[in-house]
DNA sequence: TCGATATAGTATAAGCTTGAACTATCTTGA
DNA sequence: TCAAGATAGTTCAAGCTTATACTATATCGA
């Protein structure tokens, strides 16, 4: 067992990071692309995965329910930037993937947000972040133990 | 301008990390309090005043619009927890405050909340966490700059 | 004083998210 | 083979959150 009080403290510099960055993300996706954050969030697991993944893959991807993925790919189907194809192998499921066009928007907005982040933590050095990277990749790790790996 | 694909990185993780650790919260105040973390949240900015605050004060520590503690005091009232208090010096306030039911149900289940923190950061040591703790104050106070400390 | 401006809290619509129930379809083992 | 169980995707209700508009009240400066 850990010294508590600062894990504690730790936890909430967390929330409160989180919330401040998504804050602004938030109005960017919406000012600029009229969208919004999770969609951006199930197109980037498609962008990374240029044959598509079936919706409960997204949702494992992603941490989140497969009934969140149906209600956020109902608008990108309707902006055209994703699109279902039948899954051969198993009937129940549809394999989503990125609209050529899908691709190129998506792309064009990464672009924007990674430039985003890095003005937001333009104040921490190159060895600052990778301590960062580090120690997060530790408690990520050390929260999966505590919970099971699943 | 710093290394933008490592910040990226660090972004991501906060927010992998961020959701881990919340469903498990979020499970512990469901099966154990039948209530919710922003109920927890608001419970707890009210500890730290035991004379109570404002809604607008409330939203501002937490970091959410008022519409929003306006929808988690109904809960918190009907539980008991809260109550509410004219303001004498403005009559469009109203002070917020715990009962003493709410501060003897907020002090247990906070001990609980802090312990459940304390395992599931448990594979961090005490300088690591101090580590995290220095850095991420120095990344909240990057993203602050980046967008108008306000 | 009084008009312009700001602020406190509420109400509402829209969107996200979960958890649970449901249907359809696989998969597995007796 | 086929019954039992698992899984894919959908639907729904409930709750959170934002953004916006609205009211009542405060404040401030001419």
């Amino acid at each position: 067992m850990t010294d508590t009080r600062t894990a504690l403290q730790v936890w909430l510099q967390i929330l409160s990071c989180r919330k401040r960055v998504e804050a602004q993300l938030r109005g960017l996706m919406r000012d600029r692309y009229d969208s919004t954050l999770p969609r951006f969030d199930v197109a980037a697991a498609l962008y990374r995965h240029p044959d598509g993944l079936p919706m409960s893959e997204i949702a494992r991807h992603l941490m989140v329910t497969k009934g969140n993925i149906t209600a956020i790919a109902a608008p990108l189907e309707a902006e055209g930037i994703i699109e279902r194809v039948a899954n051969t192998h198993d009937r129940r499921s549809q394999i989503m993937r990125l609209t050529p066009y899908g691709r190129r928007a998506f792309a064009a907005r990464a672009r924007v947000h990674e430039r985003w982040i890095g003005e937001l933590f333009a104040d921490l050095d190159a060895d600052e972040l990778a301590t960062l990277a580090r120690l997060l990749t530790k408690l990520n790790g050390s929260v999966d133990q505590a919970t099971g790996p699943s």
